[in-house]
DNA sequence: TGAAAAATAGCACGACCGTTCGTATTTTTC
DNA sequence: GAAAAATACGAACGGTCGTGCTATTTTTCA
């Protein structure tokens, strides 16, 4: 099963399926993995064609033939990040049983994602606050990135009820929004303010949480 | 008593303070206004001197000679946010009586910071992803502003623990740790994914957590 | 009121941006 | 191996950016 049935513009990427990559296929790929490099690090809007350029030792005009314009790279970006996502926190995760054990996968995951590699920001984080006022097929593409991921995520909340490992009166999107909350958090105090505790403190937030919603103890 | 002995660089601005406000100063006061209402919509990256000088009907020559330069305009912006976040969230708080009252008028203004005026975002949020990665004077101010507000904060738990509040086990770093990703999922959710419901999440996200770290009710 | 000082405008600069176009080169196809 | 197609390059364009320099205007103060 796919992270979830996502939005027809992002699931047909044709330049990255399976057939015997040509040369320009190749390129691209390489150009993009590099695109995504920089982008990690000085965002979206930050990432400029020249730049790019340099990094893969090739012409701005040869890297820009590849995508057509600006908006065209940076939606192969967030298309790629979005696949590694899935490959790093959602797919791994969902070889834990349903339940409490596949939540914990789900946050774990997410958790090395987001701060372990502790080069490279998140481009779902920072995506969302450059994007956040300009609409635009940029915007769409992260939203929906996004939004795919979260229902996911919630997906396994429900799972969890229906095991009976949290509490069936838990509202999933509440869960959600006080997990995403940790994360969100974990980010801004590890990335920007340096402050080495901020895992600790997610992880003892996610326990926190999971003792609230989770079957109180039969006594 | 000020929200915090501030760090002197951001303290002594001394373009603003009490003395008759010369010709200069004025217009240099509307030019910050602008300036952050600009920098609120598209980040202090996205600020530019040749738009703020549109808005304000001045040449960019003209603009620019107030700062200098476009760093020292994005650390008045700073300045002046923080000066404002100061007494539309801070100093409101403080008039409640110490200990939860005062916990809760505090996230309240918060929230209505960061969220009630549907415009323009937050910079202290913006500007965390902005400058994350990028060392400099301007990261300086942003962070050391919102080292303040979250040490005020972390105070005011404290307080609300010595007043029996709030449990004497819990830790205010944890707490404000917890509470400011509420704040930040907020944020992304109500300004990016344009999730109505949001609002309500983060508040009873509030009340989840006043519940756990809260006194147990006295049988 | 007049001289000194401050504030603002005008203009130009070099740098970088995304993009276009014509052309050369490589790769694929037959 | 030739034709066709894909790929890459180099140069240039119009634009915006921050930032100097030099006048000119406005304000301040004796």
């Amino acid at each position: 099963m796919a992270l979830t049935e996502h939005p027809a513009k992002i699931a047909r990427d044709a330049s990255l399926d399976g057939r015997a990559l040509l040369k320009g296929r190749q390129t691209k790929a390489s150009i993009i993995e590099a695109a995504l490099g920089l982008a990690s690090h000085i965002g979206l809007e930050g990432l400029s064609i020249g730049a790019l350029a340099e990094v893969t030792q090739m012409s701005k005009s040869g890297v820009f033939a590849h995508f057509g314009s600006r908006e065209e790279l940076q939606i192969s970006v967030i298309r790629e990040y979005y696949r590694q996502f899935e490959a790093e926190v959602f797919y791994p995760a969902m070889q834990t049983r349903r339940g409490l054990p596949r939540l914990q996968a789900l946050f774990a995951n997410w958790m090395q994602r987001v701060a372990i590699e502790l080069q490279s920001g998140c481009i779902f984080i920072s995506g969302a606050v450059e994007f956040d006022d300009r609409p635009g097929p940029v915007r769409d593409a992260l939203a929906s990135s996004v939004q795919a991921w979260l229902a996911a995520f919630c997906r396994a909340v429900v799972q969890a009820k229906e095991v009976g490992d949290l509490r069936a009166d838990a509202d999933e999107h509440q869960v959600a929004f006080e997990i995403h909350g940790l994360i969100l958090s974990l980010h801004y105090e590890h990335r920007f303010l340096k402050n080495p505790g901020a895992l600790d403190r997610a992880n003892t937030g996610f326990n926190n949480l999971l003792a609230r919603y989770g079957q109180p103890a039969k006594p």
